[in-house]
DNA sequence: CCCTTCGCTCAACGTACGTTGACTCAACGA
DNA sequence: TCGTTGAGTCAACGTACGTTGAGCGAAGGG
């Protein structure tokens, strides 16, 4: 009863940020076209008319809501790189950032939800594909970037139980092998 | 003018599978969510009520759409799996399965579509882990699905083009060390 | 103290969807 | 030939969606 009442300006902030949150795991539970404004709104305890007024509309929700953590991978040789991705797996695996899952389960469905994941996902063989030797580096790179992606697939959505049962180390000691011999013809 | 009309069961046999013609392209196409089934009546040059009068319901269309070439890799050792494995990206990459690609593109929207999708990939494990030695081999084979996966969505869904400017052979070619490597710890 | 600002709600709109029931009409069997 | 069947259409239903504009009420500045 005697909350301490924050100025408007936070008030605001902390709105926008409930309606964030539930955007963001509505879009990652169940995708882009199931998720309604009316449900986020519900979630976030607000009405659906005021995340109209913040984001303007659905695409633009799904724009913010997917804006996440940006991957770091730069200047390292080949087996850094290697070792760098399957560390990735924790967080992949773990508790892969509700922006990227919501991208990731949304790709598949929607158009502009498609074109991002896209761009992210040559970002990323771009960076990838500097580290590796060779004239298709990029081939490989491309590679490493969707075997990733499968493996998350299949631990985040398709929730595999063989995947699930296990630590990441021991699915990164399981991939080393072959991402290892993506990163170039050169044995050892 | 003068057209062999085909008697009444041929006639309906050839428009349900008009009808389920386009629901598979439509389903591949967008995914479950945004296929309609008046664009799916509309494309098959049907009424829509057509549609549900056949199938009773989008779940049951879809669940028929679906219904695809099951893989059939049985009976062989570690080597002959990858290889066959490899071989089947051949199909994955120059033509998916309308079914499948159907059931890959909406899987991670559609509950139902998961499920089914789920089950699929969890046969196709059972069948692969058949083949391989240890008591991992569950785990080893749901990488190499999880792997082969990952490439064709990649392909097929993203359109990479890295990965579409090669031959599967070439693919199959970088893949393959990676994919031995899962059979088992055993070095040739 | 009043007037403005602004976070927020309410009620409604147009649209598109899945689905239904009554209907039309050509093919069929007796 | 005539009644029956069944493929296919038509018009409509209820619902849920994204989106909008008017309005409310408390906070903030003068």
């Amino acid at each position: 009863m005697s909350e301490r009442l924050p100025p408007r300006a936070e008030r605001r902030r902390r709105t926008e940020r409930h309606i964030l949150d539930a955007a963001r795991t509505l879009f990652a539970e169940v995708g882009f076209e199931r998720t309604t404004i009316r449900a986020v709104a519900r979630a976030a305890g607000v009405d659906p008319a005021l995340v109209m007024q913040y984001f303007g509309s659905k695409q633009e929700l799904f724009r913010h809501a997917a804006e996440a953590a940006p991957p770091p991978e730069e200047g390292l040789d080949a087996d850094e790189l290697v070792d760098h991705l399957l560390g990735t797996l924790d967080t992949k695996i773990g508790e892969l950032s509700p922006g990227s899952l919501a991208m990731l389960r949304s790709m598949l469905t929607h158009p502009e939800a498609g074109a991002a994941a896209r761009e992210a996902l040559a970002r990323q063989i771009d960076r990838l594909s500097a580290a590796i030797p060779g004239d298709d580096a990029r081939l490989r790179a491309a590679l490493m970037a969707v075997v990733m992606l499968g493996v998350t697939i299949g631990h985040q959505l398709l929730e595999l139980e063989e995947l699930r049962a296990v630590p990441p180390e021991e699915i990164a000691r399981l991939l080393r092998p072959g991402l290892r011999a993506l990163t170039g013809p050169e044995v050892s």
